[in-house]
RNA sequence: GGAGAGCUGGUAGAGCGGUUGAAUACACCAGUCUUGAAAACUGGCAGCCCUUCGCGGGGCUCGAGGGUUCGAAUCCCUCGCUCUCCGCCA
């Protein structure tokens, strides 16, 4: 959530100011009045407030006369009943004033983050910067298969009997491809846990709507996320949502931070409005398992942060091996909450393109203003937001995707990564068996 | 699923209709003492909102939401959560 004094100050400075951040709405693909509107009903919203006090003010005096007079043995009843006048139209002020004050919040729920000063004005993917290129494209003395023909033809993957039990983008993993899932979970839980000093976590794979609303999903992406019907239960679209409101409503201490965590969670997305996008494969599935990088950062030190993190997601490619770039996004590619975000994507040589395989976002205190996530400064003084920052450290599926892809041979077996070898039970090689 | 107990500040924990936004302790911050640290002592210390250039003033918040009342942390209702016991269960 957007600061309404930050948009206040600005809006003060003249029209002028609030330009870039209005644009970097337009880039977003949202609408620029609501601005004018929450500003509105914010100028409203304190003069009702104002009101209401006085009134309530005034209440409170009275009243305590009456509690002086009723000590003293004083007959108050002529003052209780004048007040009993009042008292409806003091509540009846301060239920307006709370009803304007409701409306600005939940427009100022429905806008998005401000951009990083760093990160490129643009309107779409075209207009993201590549940062860097590690590893170059397998070149392949034959013409390279995508995953689910692999898959398939080793018996691994299994997409039509999915199809059956649940329906479209559903997967079974089967054998050795259950095997690389299991072993690629294992293999990157404990790299960022031993190696990047990540706490390992297993949040629920369910939250209530609170915590969606605290992560940026709700209001506005309810219809990306499943519902579990006749209650406030929704299951996650990625362990982001459970483990940011780890903290939910708490207060810190400045020696608490940064405090960073690693999730193995399935991830569960309805994909609503995808139709027709990745229909083939594993790349857009309603259920896949990811591994979540989380970080509570300070403030002053969350974009340094978000570089470590980054690092600590690519480490993964770089251990397995796989061509990868990095690509910082553009204000109007990013995510609703984000104020930065580099993807990674990975090199599929089946499809000859880079696949994102991880986003990794610095929300500043986006997140934290929304689910009241704080830290009280070391030297004393007032509570400030943290900042919240996550990436993927990697989503396994496509991870799985990218290994088929690229360590595939002529015959269609599949080399297995040395770093993986010693999690497939010292498997070296999957061929059909 | 049944029965009971509870939910108060950063934490623990008093208060149970009227100077109680809340005792006390711990934590935290500043200071005295100390070569330094610890201990001891002294003082400070909830958050949010409105208002003010500032000093300050005002309002709200004792799980959440309603109600009773001139007035509610305290009484009533609904919901949520936690704990204990019983049942069931991986």
């Amino acid at each position: 959530m957007i600061d309404i004094k930050w948009l206040e100050k600005k809006a003060e400075g003249g029209p002028s100011y609030l330009e870039e951040y209005r644009q970097s709405l337009i880039h977003r693909g949202a609408t620029t009045d609501v601005l004018d509107q929450i500003l509105d009903l914010n100028k409203k919203r304190k003069e009702m407030i104002t009101q209401a006090e006085t009134a309530k003010s005034n209440q409170n005096k009275v009243s305590g006369e009456i509690a002086q007079m009723k000590r003293s043995g004083q007959d108050a009843s002529a003052m209780i009943a004048e007040m009993g006048k009042l008292a409806g139209s003091v509540k009846e002020m301060e239920a307006q004033a709370q009803a304007v004050d409701q409306q600005v919040y939940q427009l100022l729920l429905t806008i998005p983050n401000k951009p990083h000063h760093t990160v490129p004005v643009g309107g779409g993917a075209e207009d993201n910067k590549l940062v860097k290129k590690v590893g170059e494209a397998k070149k392949f003395s034959f013409k390279a298969k995508e995953h689910w023909e692999l898959g398939e033809k080793l018996d691994i993957l299994d997409f039509e009997r999915a199809g059956k039990v649940t329906g479209t983008r559903f997967s079974f993993l089967k054998g050795a491809g259950a095997r690389l899932e299991r072993a690629l979970i294992q293999f990157m839980m404990d790299v960022h846990s031993n190696e990047h000093g990540y706490t390992e976590m297993i949040p629920p794979f369910i939250v209530n709507s609170v915590s969606l609303t605290g992560t940026g999903n709700f209001p506005k992406f309810k219809e990306d996320v499943f519902h579990l019907e006749g209650t406030d239960y929704y299951l996650i679209p990625t362990a982001e949502v459970p483990v940011t409101n780890y903290y939910n409503n708490e207060m810190l201490n400045e020696s608490d931070l940064p405090k960073s965590f690693c999730a193995y969670s399935p991830c569960f997305r309805s994909e609503a409005g995808s139709h027709g996008r990745d229909t083939k494969g594993l790349i857009r599935q309603h259920q896949f398992n990811k591994v979540e990088l989380m970080t509570f950062s300070l403030p002053e030190k969350s974009h340094e942060m978000h570089e470590q993190l980054t690092s600590h997601a690519e480490n993964i490619l770089n251990k397995l091996e796989l061509p990868y770039r990095r690509m910082l996004l553009c204000t109007g590619d990013m995510g609703f909450g984000s104020a930065k975000t580099y993807d990674l994507e990975v090199w599929l040589p089946g499809q000859n393109e880079y696949r994102e395989i991880s986003s990794c976002s610095n929300f500043e205190d986006f997140q934290a203003r929304r689910a009241n996530i704080r830290y009280r400064p070391a030297g004393g003084g007032k509570p400030a937001f943290v900042h919240t920052l996550n990436g993927s450290g990697l989503a396994v599926g496509r991870t799985l995707i990218a290994i088929l892809e690229n360590y595939q041979q002529e015959d269609g077996s599949i080399v297995v990564p040395s770093a993986l070898v010693p999690y497939m039970g010292g498997k070296k090689l999957i061929a059909k068996s």
